[in-house]
DNA sequence: CTGAAAGCGCTTACAG
DNA sequence: CTGAAAGCGCTTACAG
């Protein structure tokens, strides 16, 4: 049995209230009474227990993190920067891979509930979060929108699928097609599109909006490739809306006999440390992942403590061209 | 403020006992009280504090889940697969990224015993487990050596080093380097290098092993590589400790104006999904990742259910060549 | 400066 | 089949 507050408080002469004082600083108390109850504490090897002191305050210090998968370059370069900013502030990470399954969402989402948690960061759909947005839960998203009253975090979608247009009509392409995962209306990605589409339109060039439904699968891509190379004989550009896609797209150019840049060129979107290390030749929009993260924590935070009497907010982040072989 | 079992059982006209034993499916309800429950359950959108339960079970169903860092390919789809495996069966993951810092593993220690978890999974160094270690606390490691009594999970490294050292010798290669990162005591993964270093002796091939000491610092294996190639002029294979290295060795020799495979032929280690996808033509040992992370889960379990009579106990399990285009 | 008592939201003997 | 009481390990008014 781990020692309790009795034990210390049993060992070094005090009552329970005392140790508890020590412990919290607060009140005063003599050196001597402090000196005695440290000791104990050390001899003891005591740590106090925390889910009986979240049971009395209410609070856990425990902020839910709700993802389509950790197991992708963004999502866990997100994460570990969330984990980051959470700790330095005395918080903890509950994880929940969600797989975009609306069904594991609220499951997910309940547990949270059921655990106390202070606030989740979610960047999955979540519709469920309503449900249960009545309880004073506090919500920030991660590029999703959710409900008018959650605040958004993310980068500027808008600039980056600019800058990636951009860049592909700067380097001379006329036929750019630009490949979509699943298009939801929640998300703030569609703004990537959005600019894609404006800026095609100012150059009078013609859209070509290409969607995959099936995200997180790698393999299902050729297909999609393949038939808009059926419908676009002329591609000379791709916009990948995250790089995961723009990494299969190189692939299904090289079986294809495509060269790169030279008869097609590739940005992608995310430029995380991962992709930037596995696959350096791809010019890709980055997003600043880490204060994507830092934002997230930083509003997260305010509601929790009430301190946001602002409404919910929209906050889009500054992204980098990262420029490399691929245009 | 949350409805809780008081107003539940107000609602309903029954006493708390009752309620908590139509939740928790205990001793005899008549049918009438069971639905009166249920209906008050729903009316007031009840859901029970786990924090409550856990204070007075003694159980949490909390795992914390200490790595260097989650954002890193292989640790990512580890924590994915056993975020979903710990979700099975109804327990929750704290995450801890340690850098591999005895000081931050050492908090992040002392934060999850405060919080009461169940158990700990550990693929960091984590020596100050020792000290902790007299508590009752479910421990497993995977890929880490932490104590005798701690049991081990992870791939089987000695044949996964002996694959691929095999694999280049059969491709030709003669002059064959081993790169590391940390050489640790406490790492099976030591096992890749000894497996290396016994293929290569029965062969009669010199050992040219270097280690990286600053692992996960991508740009500073340049240094490393040159000094390499200072030293063996005619180095025709590599065999890389885990993927990242490989793939920043192959950015090396294509900045060296090296063909590869023709001029130097490279095997990595891990094969995570995310390798697979933005580097598909690497040549690497696999590791059964899925397969760790439910073992890994499952021995947790055991000894958390005081199921485990057996000593420690280490599993290897096997690996797969993903032979491709770099050997 | 210190302690006894009540209470956080649950569960479980125990009694009926 | 159901309820009153005690207790899980803490903290905080309240009293001294």
């Amino acid at each position: 049995m781990n020692p309790k507050i009795g034990d210390v408080a049993q060992r070094a002469g005090v009552s329970k209230t005392t140790v508890s004082r020590v412990m919290n600083n607060r009140g005063y108390i003599s050196q001597e009474t402090r000196d005695a109850v440290y000791k104990a504490m050390r001899e003891l090897n005591y740590f106090p227990n925390d889910v009986a002191r979240s049971l009395f305050s209410k609070k856990t210090n425990l902020i839910g993190l709700i993802l389509p998968t950790i197991n992708n370059p963004f999502y866990s370069e997100l994460a570990f920067y969330i984990e980051s900013a959470a700790a330095e502030k005395g918080y903890k990470i509950l994880l929940c891979n969600s797989l975009d399954s609306i069904t594991s969402e609220e499951k997910y989402l309940e547990m949270l509930m059921r655990n106390q948690v202070d606030g989740i960061i979610v960047s999955s759909h979540n519709r469920g979060l309503s449900n249960y947005h009545h309880r004073q839960l506090a919500v920030v998203a991660v590029d999703r929108y959710l409900s008018p009253s959650i605040p958004v975090v993310g980068s500027d979608n808008y600039e980056g699928g600019k800058k990636a247009t951009e860049l592909l009509i700067r380097k001379g392409c006329k036929s750019i097609v630009h490949i979509n995962g699943p298009i939801e209306l929640e998300t703030p990605a569609n703004l990537r599109r959005k600019a894609y589409e404006d800026v095609m339109k100012e150059h009078g060039l013609t859209l070509r909006v290409y969607e995959n439904r099936k995200s997180f699968d790698h393999r299902a891509y050729k297909e999609l490739f393949d038939q808009i190379y059926q419908e676009n004989r002329t591609v000379d550009g791709v916009f990948a809306s995250d790089d995961l896609i723009a990494a299969s797209f190189l692939q299904y150019a090289k079986r294809r006999g495509l060269n790169i840049p030279g008869d097609v060129k590739v940005v992608g979107y995310d430029g995380s440390e991962t992709v930037q290390a596995l696959l350096p030749e791809l010019t890709t929009i980055m997003q600043p992942t880490e204060g994507i993260a830092r934002e997230s924590i930083r509003i997260l935070l305010e509601k929790i403590n009430g301190e946001a009497d602002h409404e919910a907010e929209e906050m889009y982040l500054p992204v980098t061209v990262l420029e490399r072989e691929t245009t």
